[in-house]
DNA sequence: AATGCATGCAACCGCGTCGCT
DNA sequence: GAGCGACGCGGTTGCATGCAT
């Protein structure tokens, strides 16, 4: 089923990377660039296949990866982050400069899950409920590895996941690509500002942005997230980002409200104007030519309030007026 | 000291999306 | 619009290491 696992050629090198793989790889790129994976390893010379050059570079060789622990400030904001935004692995790390998807999903799974899962159990004893324990958590990962594949049968049958969690959850429709270009990453670990200059870290991003420059045409990708308390959605919103956007001058951004065309906004949308919304300034946002950043900056102070799921709420439930 | 289990992380896999033809 | 290749993402696995017994 499906294509074939394009590592499965003959004579191409698998498993951990070598010194000199390593050097191969980031002398190849640091003279030509990122980019053209398919054909880079030939070119390079190594015995790989392009998708595993690409996740050695970006996880590990690249110069701008930060080594070291995941500091309390930068594990309170993927918590707060995956909050609202789900596995969406590679958003949550365009807010950690120097942090690899994969790392904070590692990251994740080990340390974070883990630790929601105890907080959770705590909150459940104390409200006196006694609510089954989400099956085969990463806490108890791989006691019994035959329940990843239990996992993996199970996730053909979507919609499990859902049926098991309790309380407030993510919400994860469809899986849409968000480029860490397209939210710009800061240059403190902090989450505080916003990298004005939507500075991007590689070759094709920087490509990329170029082409943002160019002109205001586009749909742009879209992150989705929203939040679901019992059987009642609670819009969380969309952020959405027009990649074609140049986000210094423009609005970078659109606001989506899914399955609802009638509300649907963007800055190319002249529908908008007139209506009212009645969440944090938006209106000025859209109508003002604010920008991302200001949404982000907004954002954060929401994140930022102490009982931030309560606050969190409160700023969903404004997004539904 | 030997053994088995738990943990953490790098790497792999499958699949969705995008862009080109 | 269909087909295809490239890219990127999230889930999963393999394996080295640490820890407990």
């Amino acid at each position: 089923m499906g294509r074939a696992p394009c590592c499965s050629k003959v004579g191409l090198h698998r498993g951990p990377w070598t010194p000199r793989e390593d050097t191969l790889l980031t002398k190849y790129i640091q003279a030509h660039g990122e980019g053209q994976w398919k054909s880079l390893p030939k070119k390079a010379g190594l015995l790989r296949c392009g998708k595993s050059c690409r996740l050695r570079w970006m996880n590990y060789l690249r110069p701008d990866i930060k080594r070291g622990n995941i500091t309390p400030e930068e594990d309170d904001l993927i918590i707060r982050m995956h909050s609202l935004l789900g596995n969406k692995w590679s958003l949550i790390a365009g807010r950690l400069p120097g942090r690899t998807d994969n790392e904070i999903k590692n990251y994740w799974n080990t340390h974070l899950s883990k630790k929601m899962n105890d907080s959770k159990e705590k909150d459940e004893k104390e409200g006196g409920e006694t609510v089954a324990k989400k099956k085969n958590s990463d806490g108890n990962k791989r006691k019994n590895k035959n329940n990843s594949k239990r996992e993996k049968n199970k996730k053909k049958n979507k919609g499990s996941k859902e049926e098991e969690s309790p309380k407030t959850q993510v919400y994860l429709p469809k899986p849409i690509r968000v480029k860490p270009s397209n939210l710009a990453r800061t240059n403190s670990s902090s989450f505080t500002s916003f990298d004005s200059n939507n500075s991007a870290t590689t070759s094709q991003e920087k490509e990329e942005d170029n082409n943002n420059n160019n002109n205001g045409e586009g749909e742009g990708d879209v992150t989705k997230a929203w939040t679901e308390e019992t059987n009642n959605l609670v819009f969380l919103g969309e952020i959405g980002v027009n990649k074609k956007n140049n986000m210094d001058e423009n609005d970078g951004f659109g606001f989506y409200f899914d399955g609802r065309e009638d509300l649907v906004l963007n800055n190319n949308n002249s529908d908008m104007e007139g209506q009212s919304y009645n969440y944090y300034g938006m209106e000025d946002h859209l109508n003002h030519h604010g920008t991302l950043e200001k949404l982000y900056e907004e954002y954060l102070q929401v994140l930022n309030m102490e009982d931030n799921m309560y606050e969190l709420d409160s700023f969903a439930e404004s997004l539904m007026v």
